[in-house]
DNA sequence: TGCATAACGGAAAACGATTTCCACAAAAGT
DNA sequence: ACTTTTGTGGAAATCGTTTTCCGTTATGCA
């Protein structure tokens, strides 16, 4: 009703303009080698001429297939998610397919229901940040039977054999707390990511693994559970900074939470890094822009973006990927914002 | 053939097994209140049981319209479209509406491709940050006769007719230049946004202006062309700042480059606001936890997006909406990068 | 000249829901 | 008891492609 003043010309107008058949215009738009040269011509000039443009719902549904893939994430407005979903766009669109965003805001509810866009047909497949998979499962059978095309995006669900592409978080708390450890730091808070996520579990995990091995023992008053936000930052800073024996070090789970820190100690009147040193993970863009700029583990952002996407559409397209699982390289930047420990 | 593990349940079965007609069937799932409630409740069992889930690509074909709506943006890397695309983003899925978000990275080229999901019937309709509008039309003839639902975010193409929603830029440009003037500064550069944009010209039309009814003439030397980037921050402080005759304050026109100006002044050496003060545009969320925390003229981000999402949403489905131009309010958030200009 | 191959036409099934048309029954209203 | 509603069944058209199944003609090659 509302819009037909788009008259919608379907193959057949064109077949009959040109004068051939409806599967000749679909072999020269589909498999142009199938057809002469002549021919070829002559109906790409009636599309062109007459503005035709194949209506893609009914190819899919024809085919069985959208040529759609679904990104779920928990929060578009982290800018650690700009690359990589910018990059996957870039691989898809090459590819031939279109990506459809979604913030879930971490609700399980909405990701189950987004998922549900594989089951309407709407995508081909998902790659998604969150650690709950939204489908149901039999543990008992193989997995790759049960689910539709997914790939699972630097957070990790516990089960194996779905593919994932992402870092080692345990190498990357391990390697900033050897940072800060080497600087002569001895009391390093933490502020964390969100606490039921892997992620934030396995850098937690490293930072103790390294203290351990350097032999110095963790105050657990230094531990301030954040949500990967600059809010969280903020707070954790002025949590800890209240406490009698002070830390010379934080280390912040997301480059997010370190502009908080970052912003929180100023406030306070410390000195970074003369005071206190803080590094954090990620590697976003704005990192590099801090004051001081931000010393953090770097992700491979757009690499992370391009595996996920190539994965994705090699198992939607039913090429066996030789590898399902990437753990790409992170990367100490150091830059301004830690120092040696003060006496 | 690359998926068949999910079979796929027709409307046929679920009739079948209710002992029902599809129509009943389609009835039930689509107009509920024109179905017995015994039937309903009979028919949503079985639906419910098999775990039916209908196919939206046969149902968008069949009436015409994909329930899909795309928003085209040339950087999704900027924060400042984030709380629109996300506001968009809930909006459309309160109304049934899924959002297909595309980076075209200003190429007119990709924005043609992608406008072309339009015709394809992947999309019911557009929200576009780009002045282009990615479709032919005929100056001769009505607007809305020509094109589809599109409406114009934040920056605005020059036709007469097409549904925009954004700000007042040349008012923008106004109170920032008047907002330094008040604190004395008379001497102030400009790190201007992309040159070709609207936007950006008119913040510039806003800040002569203003400086024009002061009584302030403009040094053209103070003027640098950026591109809404940081790095154009950065670039900008370092071109201006060699001067011999520097400026005691900077009006960025985007939050982004002055991000990168406030780092740039850092590495100079200045102190922001005693120095040199610095202003921006956008108000994105990071500009808080800069240093110093950024005055600027913020965006009601946010409302850009509930209004765009619904007046596309009103467009697409033929409700007539009042109004076809919102013109939303800004607002002066000013922090600690401004101040005094020094004697 | 003969024959394999390629190119294309014609017609129709298929994808899976929506929607219409008509008939027919049961429930509701008068 | 008679007329309206209301609810539902049955069957089929429809959306616009893709794809198959032959059959036919043109082309190329030996």
């Amino acid at each position: 009703m509302a819009h037909n003043q788009f008259k919608h010309l379907a193959m057949g107008d064109i077949a009959k303009k040109a004068g051939v058949c409806m599967a000749t215009v679909s072999r020269t738009l589909n498999n142009p080698d199938r057809v002469s040269e002549k021919t070829r011509n002559l109906v790409m000039k009636v599309v062109e001429d007459m503005g035709y443009i194949p209506n893609r719902l009914a190819a899919s549904l024809r085919q069985g297939r959208s040529r759609n893939i679904a990104i779920m994430l928990p929060d578009i407005t982290n800018p650690y998610f700009s690359p990589i979903v910018r990059t996957i766009e870039q691989i898809s669109l090459a590819r031939g397919y279109s990506v459809i965003l979604k913030d879930t805001q971490d609700d399980p509810a909405l990701e189950r229901s987004f998922a549900e866009m594989v089951k309407t047909r709407q995508v081909d497949g998902i790659i998604t940040n969150s650690q709950r998979i939204p489908f149901d499962v039999d543990l008992t059978l193989p997995l790759h039977e049960q689910l539709p095309p997914i790939v699972n995006a630097s957070e990790f669900c516990d089960l194996d054999g779905i593919p994932k592409v992402g870092v080692d978080n345990v190498a990357i708390g391990k390697d900033a707390a050897e940072h800060l450890l080497g600087f002569g730091h001895r009391r390093i808070a933490v502020i964390t990511g969100t606490s039921h996520i892997l992620s934030s579990q396995q850098r937690e995990k490293g930072f103790r693994a390294a203290l351990l091995q350097a032999n110095v023992s963790f105050d657990e008053k230094l531990l301030y559970q954040g949500d990967y936000s600059c809010e969280s930052g903020v707070a954790g800073v002025r949590a800890i900074m209240q406490l009698k024996e002070r830390p010379t070090a934080f280390f912040c789970f997301g480059d997010q939470i370190a502009i908080g820190a970052l912003h929180a100690l100023r406030e306070l009147g410390y000195k970074v890094p003369e005071d206190i040193s803080v590094i954090g993970v990620d590697g976003i863009a704005l990192s590099q822009y801090c004051a001081p700029p931000l010393t953090t583990v770097a992700q491979p952002l757009t690499q992370i973006g391009e595996y996920c996407a190539t994965l994705l559409i090699d198992l939607i397209e039913g090429k066996q990927p030789e590898k399902l699982v990437h753990i790409l390289p992170h990367q100490l930047l150091i830059r301004a914002s830690t120092g040696p420990a003060p006496k």
